[in-house]
This record gives C-alpha cells, sequence and structure tokens, in this order.
DNA sequence: CAAATCCCCTGCAGGC
DNA sequence: TGCCTGCAGGGGATTT
C-alpha cells in the first residue's frame, strides 16, 4: 500500500520513462477513478503536452506539464504505475487489462506509461495552469520536510491520538498505517498517547525517527506486504525491517515481549506495551 | 475547528 | 476442497 515511500520510489523509477516526453494519446479504462474535475477534460487536454517534471507531495504525484498545467495521480491502497511496452499499445482490452486504469503514449520510440489499480482507490485528475487544487492545497507539508518546531506547533493542543494524527494528510502529507507504527516504536511512544501531553523532546524524537524510517523505506526500495510492486516490476525490501507493524503475536526484537494489536482511529495500530510508553 | 463514523472497492486470509 | 465472511486501508463526506 503505496506510502510516502513507495510513492517517492515510483517518482524515481518513472522519472527517466516519462521526462521531456510528449504525450500523443490517452487511454482511458472504464474505471477511471477521475475526481469530479472530470474525464472528458482529463484525456482532452494531455495530448501535445510535455512532461517537464516529476514532483512528489506526501502521497501524490504530479507530472508537470509543459503549459504549466499537472496531471495528478494518487495511487490510493493498490494504484501502481508501469513502464508499458510499445508492442502493448494497441488499446485496453477488458479481458487481460482488467485493471488497467489509465495509459499515456508518448511520441517517439520507448515506452508508454500505465496506470494499474485494482482496487480503484487511486485518483486521477488533470490540475490547469495557475488553477488552485483543492486536493493539493490542504495537505500539510510533506513529512521529508516538515520542521521539528513546525512538527510540535501542530500537535501540541490536540487531544487525538498521535497515531491518528500521523495519518492526518492535513498535519503532516506522507505518512500511512505501516510508517506510523514504525516510527512510532523508534520513538518509544505509543500509538495511543494523547498529542498534546508529549514534550517537545518526545516529538523531536518522533520526527526524527519517522523521518529515518522513511529515508530507510525508500532507500529499500519500499515495503510489500502484499500489492505494492515497483514500476520495474519488483518488490520492496522493507517488509523485512518492520519491527512492529504486521507482528501482532510475535516476540518484540527488542524485548522479546509479544506485540500488541489496537484499533485506533479505525485503524489498526501494533506496538510493544514494554518499549513504548 | 476537532474528532468520530461511514463508505468506497476487490483480493485474499481464515474459518468451517 | 470449496464456499463464505470479514478484513485490509487512504481519504472524502458527513455527522456530532
Amino acid at each position: 500500500m503505496p506510502e510516502l515511500p513507495e510513492v517517492e520510489v515510483t517518482r524515481r523509477q518513472m522519472a527517466p520513462v516519462v521526462l521531456q516526453r510528449t504525450v500523443v494519446r490517452v487511454l482511458a479504462g472504464p474505471a477511471l477513478p477521475v475526481f469530479p474535475e472530470g474525464r472528458g477534460r482529463l484525456l482532452r487536454r494531455l495530448p501535445g503536452r510535455q512532461i517537464e517534471d516529476v514532483e512528489r507531495h506526501g502521497k501524490y504525484l504530479a507530472f508537470r506539464l509543459s503549459d504549466r498545467s499537472a496531471l495528478v495521480i494518487h495511487l490510493g491502497m493498490t494504484g501502481r504505475l508501469v513502464a508499458r511496452p510499445i508492442s502493448a499499445q494497441c488499446g485496453i482490452r477488458p479481458a487481460t487489462d482488467r485493471h488497467l486504469r489509465l495509459v499515456l503514449e508518448f511520441s517517439g520510440p520507448g515506452p508508454g506509461l500505465a496506470f494499474y489499480d485494482p482496487r480503484q482507490f487511486g485518483r486521477v485528475f488533470w490540475v490547469g495552469p495557475m488553477e488552485p487544487c483543492k486536493r493539493l492545497d490542504r495537505l500539510g507539508p510533506d513529512a521529508l520536510v516538515i520542521t521539528a518546531s513546525d512538527f510540535f506547533r501542530r500537535i501540541r493542543e490536540r487531544q487525538a491520538a498521535i497515531k491518528g494524527l500521523l495519518l492526518d494528510q492535513k498535519l503532516l502529507a506522507g505518512v500511512g498505517n505501516i510508517y506510523a507504527d514504525e516510527a512510532l516504536f523508534f520513538a518509544g511512544l505509543r500509538p495511543q498517547r494523547r498529542a498534546g501531553k508529549i514534550t517537545e523532546e518526545n516529538c523531536d524524537r518522533l520526527l526524527t525517527a519517522l523521518r529515518r524510517v522513511l529515508l530507510q523505506a525508500i532507500a529499500a526500495g519500499g515495503t510489500t506486504t502484499r500489492d505494492f510492486l515497483r514500476p520495474d516490476g519488483n518488490t520492496g525490501s522493507y517488509q523485512e525491517a518492520l519491527q512492529v507493524y504486521g507482528r501482532a503475536g510475535k516476540p518484540c526484537f527488542r524485548c522479546g515481549r509479544p506485540i500488541q494489536r489496537e484499533v485506533i482511529a479505525q485503524r489498526s495500530a501494533h506496538y510493544c506495551a514494554k518499549c513504548q510508553s
């Protein structure tokens, strides 16, 4: 399930495929999940534009186009971008391409871009030049960019469990269930701790742990629990480094006590009752 | 505004 | 073996 590291790995692998290339054709599957801004607009506006940059903010990818518009993609839970060989560029066949939602074909040689999304939680939309984008504008600072003082300021008055706030994209963009649990473990904080009761020192430790976990996960090519595959078709390897996520009942690597699992903020949270307080 | 709840969707694990 | 249930989860909409 793509969180910040998986989206960043996707960005790095797709950038060489799409940069400086001009879109000539756009194919959309029947279940292309677009925001209400409109599917027709998306399909009409892309051809003729060149992709000049691929940026990431939180879990969103933005393909910046030559007229300053952008194609924005959120991978949702099961979304995946793949370089699509030219030989496959003959339309979307419902039988074999059941989960294929969008294809961009480019001028010249080289593969196209394909967006697969079995569970349809992903989103694709087009943002015009200088047009404000609600979805992107309401995101908080990226988790790899936010400063310690800003992070502390954003959580200090809050009553909710810290775990839920880490998942709140308006507060901090990019963190999902896996890395929230892992960061809290390394910071020694229980997921249910009231955010406002965390000292500034512990808040710093949490952000440091979060950054470290995210960077190491990027270096490992992301985490593959069940779904995630990189654009190159390989799995990530950070699942081998997970300390608590998905380890309910198994012994803590640090103290040997069984890892607890509890629902917090409508999500499963995993933690060690001895190592985290 | 903050917080909680529900819902979207499909693949797959677990139970019998 | 095969069927069925329920869970996984990001985040938007709605409610409190």
